[in-house]
DNA sequence: CTTGAAAGCTTGCTTCA
DNA sequence: TGAAGCAAGCTTTCAAG
């Protein structure tokens, strides 16, 4: 706890009952950085693994893992299944187009399939991008003709994916020394 | 849930976009599911755990998520970062246009970078879509730069997410009885 | 942050259906 | 063949320094 100041931090740092609502900004240290980039690779690595690769103890790695997670920072920790293996082969990236503003209750709901994974509103000449992974081409069809049910909805673009070149969770960036940044070279 | 024996555990980035060898087609029952199921939503849970929930003891639970792994079904288990929290709120999809096909080495090198997430081959009116996540517009551009060095690539439109109202892992549908479907009602 | 220690976990081995 | 029972050796996690 390196933010502690005296006034707050008076003899033991029982911070778990009182869940700081901050947004997390408590600028990551190079040892939290280190932890998140072990956990984001390999999650189940035991806090003694990560402690003697980071250069910490196991209780050490142990408090501020807590501490990340109660902060946000770290959502949760899933396995990532593989696509083919669970009977949902067919990849694809649907653009919406809406009438009026896109976030309806209506659409909203979409969520519900467990096929949509992702659901986000952009800038650009569409106003909804939803990343979808159905069991074939039917269940896609079946996905669109619920969309086109949502009032509002007035067009789509389906992007199938023919081929998955890299698929990996949000990155800590242990290297974030910006601007310079490693060039791919000729 | 340790897979490292030594300390030489090493591990390079390349193990993130890993494709399995096998389409490991060994079918999955209501078990299996479940157990996956549950480790979806949460990993770390213990064997034991999983196992009073789906209604196995532990060292079946062990045995099935052993096999789950080998058989490539579960890729990896991973930390899930929220992206403003390691100082990353800037997330958009890239379509890339090239001449020829798309698949040139030069364009696969744009992995190198830890703010590209994504990168899938597409089906549609554009070649390839990444999935980016950068520290703000000017890392958004820094990149758009490398890729307009690449030949081949004629053109790009970013979709820049301003709402991310759903974001989430491969499901692994416990109601696989299709193509009956739960369909939002009105 | 570290050390030390108790409770609980993983996981290989063996036995049982 | 695959699940339960057991037991050794870890891990987590809470004290206290």
């Amino acid at each position: 706890m390196k933010f502690c100041t005296k006034e707050n931090c008076t003899v033991n740092e029982e911070t778990n009952g009182v869940r700081s609502k901050r947004p997390a900004n408590a600028t990551l240290d190079g040892f939290d950085r280190k932890i998140l980039g072990a956990l984001v690779e390999e999650a189940g690595l035991s806090y003694a693994r990560i402690g003697e690769r980071v250069g910490l103890s196991a209780p050490a790695v142990f408090e501020r893992v807590k501490r990340l997670r109660s902060a946000g920072v770290i959502g949760s920790v899933s396995a990532r299944l593989d696509g083919e293996s669970v009977g949902k082969p067919l990849l694809a990236f649907v653009h919406v187009d809406t009438t009026g503003w896109g976030k309806s209750e209506r659409l909203m709901r979409m969520r519900e399939f467990p096929e949509v994974e992702e659901m986000h509103s952009v800038a650009g000449d569409t106003g909804m991008i939803l990343k979808v992974r159905t069991q074939g081409p039917q269940a896609l069809e079946h996905l669109l003709l619920q969309l086109y049910v949502i009032p509002g909805v007035t067009a789509s673009r389906s992007y199938v994916v023919l081929s998955t070149y890299l698929d990996r969770p949000v990155q800590a960036d242990v290297t974030l020394d910006w601007p310079k940044h490693p060039l791919p070279e000729e």
